[in-house]
Formats: C-alpha cells, structure tokens, sequence
DNA sequence: TCTGGGGTCCTAGGACCC
DNA sequence: TCTGGGGTCCTAGGACCC
C-alpha cells in the first residue's frame, strides 16, 4: 500500500534558534560558530547565504566574503533542547517519526492526513503550528518514500512545501545535476561525471546501469533504486544511540605524548561523563589523531566488558596514544566510544548467565597492578592476558 | 589564517572456530 | 597430507550527512 512520508527540515536551525534568543540580530547576516582561529560555522542563516557564506566554511573565510557578519558561538545545549520541543510537537500528528538529526525527521503520515481534504492542508498546518509554537521555519517534503521526501524538502528553502509523486520525477528530479543527490558526495560526483553521469535522470537511466554498479558495488543499486524513485517507505523509529564521539581540534597543534595525553584525558572524561548522563556503556574505544598534514588515524581496541568509567577509558586510550603517537604534530583528536548498550541491560544479562561481574574498582585495580614497574603495557597485550586468565 | 564536531553505514582483510 | 567453506569478531579506513 503506497504511503505517504513527510520529510520535515527546520530551516538554518542554529541560526534561526539564535535570533529567537537575540531579537536584535534579526535582519543582519549572522552565523553559528566558534570563534576560535581554526573553528568552521556550523549554520549561517539565509541573510549571510547571499553574501556565499555556508556551513563548514572556515572563519577566516566567511568574514572574508561577508565582514559584517555576525558569528555567535554555538549553546549546543540549547539547541538540542528546542529540538526536542520541535519533535515533542510534531508527534501530535503521528507517531512514527525517525528522526535524521538534530533539526531533521521523516514522518509516516498515512493516517493522519485522511483526515484532511486536501494532502497538503496537514503541512500547511504543521509548517503553521512549528511557527507559532517555536518561532521557527521548517520546509517539508511530501512523497510516497523516504529519499523522495528528503529530495522534495530540498527543493523549496526556507518555509517550502514540495510534492513529489512518483510520476513527477522524470520532470522534478531527473534533471537536477547529480552533485544535488542525497547520498552522493563530493568524492563520488567526480567519479561519476567522468563516465558521463551528470544528472540524477543520467543516474537512473538503464543505459547507464552497468557503468554506475562497476563503481559504486552493491551500494550502486540502492541508489539507482533510490533515483528511479523506488525507495524505502518504512521509517526507523528507533532512537538508540549506536556510539558517542568527543573530539577537539587544538589552536596549537601538539608535539609531544604528554601534550597528548593531557588532552585525552579530558575527553575521556568528557566521554564518561556523557555515557554516564545517557546510563549508557560501550565496549570499544577508539582513538584518532589528525596531523598538521590532515593525515587522519584511527586506532580501537574492543574492551574486555562494558564501561562507561573515565579510569577504564583513559586507562585504553592513554595506552592507544603510547602505542601510536609520533611526533608528527597534531591538530585533532577524538575519543569514540562504540558498541554502546544501555547500562541496565548489561546487568540482566550478565546475571542471566552467571558470570562474574568485575566492578570498575576490580578492574582498575588489575589495570595498575599489570603496569606497575612498566612504563606503560599495549592495550593488547592487556586483552591476550585477561582471556589467558 | 586553510579545512569543526557529532553521527551512521559500508567494505575489506585477517583471526579464529567448526 | 599442501589444503574447503561458512560464520563471526576484530580492526582500519573511508564516504557521507547535518
């Protein structure tokens, strides 16, 4: 049965959520960003656009092209909070909603706009209801799928309503150029202009098929599927987080292990304290350096039970760094902690199977015991002897 | 004065087990 | 004795998104 998905976007969110709280910057360019010298924005509202300043462009940047502008740090606090109103509000009219991200969620409104005579009075009403609850604009995309949906919300910025029925495709998607396509990034589009892709209509096109499939593998299909309009309607209502991430870029970059390490041992901290807030625990920790060359590495090691304790972590992480770190000079690092279950669960389970459960004293205790006399032991070697044990 | 921070998903090779 | 195939876990890296 064709459904019908609404994909509902708040317009420059950060932005417009600093206007609410700063009346007066109303009507001037403004920006969403960090002030510090290697900080990008995070939003620019659609004044600052015209000027071409956008997300994800360094600062020096932006007020190169736009002095007057304005550049608020980001209260990422407050942004999740108002973001929770926003999704809170639009349960009224359904309840299956997966959220995409912070300012961004489909809506399955099959049911719910039944109810209307006209499919498009729910939206005016939602983009109505959003704005005069919160004060904030939200373009929404009306379509049978997801994908088509996100494409439609796209296409009308700011405060759009835009229809996409499978059989307007060929004339409303296909000649969009194909950089415009949700899912192909700038490492592909080169790729793909190259054989001669240039807009998503080439994309979807059979004659095309092969050519596409030999670059892009498996995930090639779904995407042809996706251009030719055939994609999932089912949304994922699940809200479980799947890992947590602190990382910080340095306005000096790092040439030293002990440099280093200060700075991991704060986002350690930063890492437990966020699970902790969240009773959540993870099972891998992973730790990755950028250089001055904008070289990345990523290094994790799985851990041998759940923890959410900053000694535990710190204790992986600081022997990643003693491990890996070079004197190369880096600019970022970040923690990331995977494998995530909720703190509870883990428990039930362990009782279920009886097995022992090491409190996080036991643990540390072992961790220091193993290091005494030793400057620092390979997290790894950590692993091979706790399951020679 | 080059290029943030927080996520998700996918691929691919190797280890290890049966 | 010269060599299989399937499943799962671990690790590294990368693409993409907001």
């Amino acid at each position: 049965m064709a459904r019908v998905i609404f994909h509902i976007d708040l317009n420059a969110f950060f932005a417009s959520a600093e206007e609410i709280k700063h009346p007066e910057l109303e009507g001037l360019p403004l920006a969403v960003g960090s002030l510090s010298k290697r900080s990008v924005l995070s939003t620019a509202n659609y004044i600052a656009r015209e000027y071409g300043v956008h997300s994800a462009m360094p600062v020096y940047e932006a007020l190169e092209k736009c002095p007057e502008l304005v550049i608020v740090e980001g209260d990422y606090n407050y942004y999740r909070a108002l973001s929770a109103q926003f999704f809170e509000y639009l349960k009224r009219y359904s309840t299956m909603i997966e959220i995409a991200s912070i300012d961004e969620c489909y809506m399955d409104v099959t049911e719910t706009i039944k109810k209307y005579k006209r499919p498009l009075d729910l939206a005016y009403q939602i983009q109505n209801g959003v704005y005069e609850t919160l004060h904030l604009n939200v373009s929404i995309g009306v379509a049978p799928n997801r994908f088509l949906a996100k494409m439609a919300s796209d296409m009308r910025k700011p405060k759009g309503i835009t229809i996409l029925r499978k059989s307007e495709i060929e004339m409303k998607l296909w000649p969009l150029p194909i950089e415009t396509m949700h899912g192909i990034g700038k490492k592909t589009v080169p790729q793909l202009k190259k054989i001669g892709i240039e807009t998503i209509g080439d994309f979807a096109d059979e004659a095309n098929e092969q050519k596409i499939m030999q670059l892009l593998k498996r995930n090639g299909y779904s995407m042809i599927q996706k251009a030719r309009g055939n994609s999932s309607a089912t949304l994922h209502c699940s809200t479980t987080r799947k890992s947590l991430s602190v990382s910080r870029t340095f306005e000096n970059d790092l040439y030293t292990m002990d440099e280093v390490l200060v700075k991991v041992r704060t986002l350690c901290q930063n890492a437990s304290d966020k699970l902790k807030q969240e009773s959540q625990k993870g099972k891998l920790i992973s730790l990755s350096l950028r250089d001055t060359e904008f070289k990345n590495i990523v290094r994790s090691i799985s851990l041998p039970n759940y923890t959410n304790e900053y000694p535990v972590l710190y204790n992986y992480a600081s022997n990643l760094v003693e491990e890996y770190f070079e004197p190369v000079g880096y600019r970022h690092i970040g923690i990331h902690i995977g494998s995530l279950q909720n703190a509870d669960k883990i428990i039930s389970q362990l009782s279920l199977f009886e097995e022992p459960i090491q409190d996080t004293q036991t643990i540390v205790e072992q961790l220091n015991k193993k290091s005494e006399g030793k400057y620092f032991m390979r997290a790894s070697d950590l692993i091979k002897r706790k399951d020679n044990e």
